[in-house]
Parts: C-alpha cells; structure tokens; sequence
DNA sequence: GTCTATACGCTGATAGAC
DNA sequence: GTCTATCAGCGTATAGAC
C-alpha cells in the first residue's frame, strides 16, 4: 500500500534542479516561449521523468514563482520605517540595483511576465506585493510630511527605483551593445546613488 | 504572362491592417508567443490570405519593426545639438513620455525583445541604433564639459531617460494595480521634469 | 524512478478550387 | 485574391515497460 511520503533527498535535489533550469528557460524565453523539452535538457532529464516531478509546464512555473517572491520583495520589505529617511531609500535602491547584477534572470522573469500583461501573476501583484507597495508608500508619504526627504508622489518615487536599478538586468543585451562591453555595473552605483541624493533632498 | 506590379490600393491597405494587427498581437505576446491565427483574426482575414501578403510570420515581424524604427528613435534624433543643454533633454524626455503614453504597443514590442534578448533585433541595436546614441552621447558629454549640465557618464543618462520613461508603457499592468486606476500620466511629466531637472542641474 | 513510445492538439505553411 | 482542405512538425502530456 502506497503513501504519500515526505520528498526523499533525491527528489528535493531534482525538484531544485529542475526550478534552477526553469528559471533558465523562462527568464530568457517567457512562458510562452519556453518549452518543457529545453527546460528538461537544462535539467539534464528526460522529458516524462521531469514531469513525473512537476505535472505540468504551469506547475514548474507557479512553483518557481511562488519560491521567489520572498526574495524578490525583501529588499523593499527591509527598508526601515525607522531608520534614517535619506540612508534608508539610498540602501534600498542600492539592494534592488544589486539584485538586477546578481540575480538577472529573475528580474527577467518577472518582466517578461509583467510585459505581457501580466496573465499568470496578476494575483501576487494585486495582493501581496500591492499590500506591500500600500504600506512602504505611506512610510515614504510621512517622511516627505515630516521634511526628511523632496515632496513627491510616493508611486512614482518606487516605479523610479524599480525601473532604473531593474533596466540593467532587463534590457541587458541593449545595454551590453551599446556600451562596447564596457560593464555598466562599474559607473551605476555611482550614478544612482547621485541622482537619488539629488532627487530626494528635501 | 505575369509580372510583379507596384502594390494595388487594397494591397496596400490589407498589409497596413495586417501590420497594425500584428503590432497588436506581437506587442501583447512576443514573436514566440504570438500566432499567426491570432494576427489573422485581429485583422480579420484568414491565416492562408494573411500569408499571401507575407510569406511567413518572420516577414510579418521584420517588416513591423522595420517600419517602425525610424519612429521609435525619432525622438532622440530630435535633440538638436545646438539648442539650450537643459531645454533639449528635457523636451527629449518629455517626448519618450508621450511615447510611452500614445504608442505603448511600440514600446511593449520593443522591450518583449530586449528581454529575451534580442535575437531577431540585435543587428537593428547594434548598428542604428547605436550609431545615434554615440553621436548623442558626443553631445552630451559636449555640454557637460562646457558645464551646462552636471557631469555624469552619458550612456547612463539615455538608460534613465528610456527606462524612467518607458517603464509607464512596458510595466503598465504592475502600474495599474498598484495605483488604484489611478492614471500615471497625471503626475508623471511633472514628477519626472523636477527629476531631471535637479538631476542635470550643474 | 526513469525510460521508450505514443497520443493528440496546435502552429506555420502549402495546394488547389473558385 | 480569397477561400477550404490539408500537411508536416512541434509541444504538452500520458501509458506502460523496466
């Protein structure tokens, strides 16, 4: 008599494996684009054997998703309500621009997806990532009430960060282009962090 | 005995709408993505007549980008090297704006690409495209020696002005959910002229 | 658990009637 | 020029042997 069993090492090593090469797969085709066969050959399995582990091509994916999202939001859940106002955006831009140098096809996936319109995670952004979106802003809000930092839509204050820390890893093959290989990640630091100072000061 | 002739009007039109439709479908779901079912009923024709007017999806797509091209870097071609430094990235970034808000489709279809890094665009990237940015980043590293505008490296600001600007039309779902239907482009040329503005003040 | 074989729908593209 | 019918290939997913 057969019983579901917790996940043998085995199993959690493929299931890990299998997210690793999707991520792959996705993060440079789409969903649409990707296919089972080249997320498989990136897995080094056979096709049946990776969907022994995962249903179906909708599965890995929801898995892989659901399995980023925590990392995903942390940089902008660590921004401290009480820490310094000015300090505090500064690190989470700077968070968010590491994450586009060292966790690009993530920042992939997800605009591919958004792009899109968003079909498959439409859900995760209007709840969690509103919910937290909803309450960052209202901290950014009382900082600018309170003088610590420039007078500004809050929404748009955010959507600036996203756009310009995310534009490296997104649009990596224009950047790599049209910079001659030089690597963008050495002036952006810099960069960002003088164009947010001047932005922010009050 | 038959020959090719210079298109008829309604061949002239049918391939307008085939390409109107396609910059719809392409723009939604990328190459891959896309049908050409899809394409065909948006311009309402059947998939055997759509392909009678172009031989294959490829030619559908090479044709819309390429049609399209001289529109999209129009406004960086606008930036005139002898108007006020200011004045002109200003204006240049005021123009991307109404891009991204009239001609969101453009900017979807553009970025779908770059995303997935750019295979059927990278010669488009690495040779018009580049070409102009050099001769503006020329220009603009010009006026930032003449101290007109703060120093700062040139390739970095077009990136903030693309991404600051196309993010409204590219990430439009995530901005629509997180703002409520709020409309962006309320607050967004005024919020992104004060940015600039502090931003490029030497 | 992993494989081979295969079912079956969808997609791009063509043939040929009208 | 436009249609119906159709094909070959790919892609997801399943069956069943080992």
């Amino acid at each position: 008599m057969t019983e579901k069993r917790a996940p043998t090492r085995i199993q959690k090593k493929n299931r890990a494996t299998i997210l690793e090469a999707a991520l792959e797969v996705f993060s440079q085709h789409g969903f649409r684009g990707a296919t089972v066969d080249q997320i498989a050959n990136a897995a080094g399995l056979s096709k049946p054997n990776l969907l022994y582990y995962f249903p179906s091509k909708d599965a890995i994916f929801t898995a892989l998703l659901s399995g980023l999202l925590d990392t995903w939001l942390a940089p902008l859940q660590a921004m401290d309500p009480n820490g310094d106002p000015m300090e505090e955006i500064l690190s989470y831009m700077q968070r968010k621009l590491q994450m586009s140098r060292d966790f690009p096809r993530e920042s992939r996936l997800f605009a591919n997806e958004i792009v899109q319109g968003a079909p498959r995670i439409l859900d995760i952004l209007s709840t969690d990532l509103k919910d937290l979106v909803d309450e960052k802003a209202r901290v950014l809000r009382q900082w600018m009430d309170q003088g610590k930092i420039a007078p500004m839509h809050p929404h748009h204050l955010l959507f600036s960060i996203w756009s310009l820390t995310q534009h490296y890893a997104d649009f990596d093959a224009q950047v790599q282009v049209l910079m001659d290989g030089e690597d963008p990640y050495e002036a952006a630091p810099e960069f960002l962090e003088t164009l947010f100072r001047r932005m922010l000061t009050p």
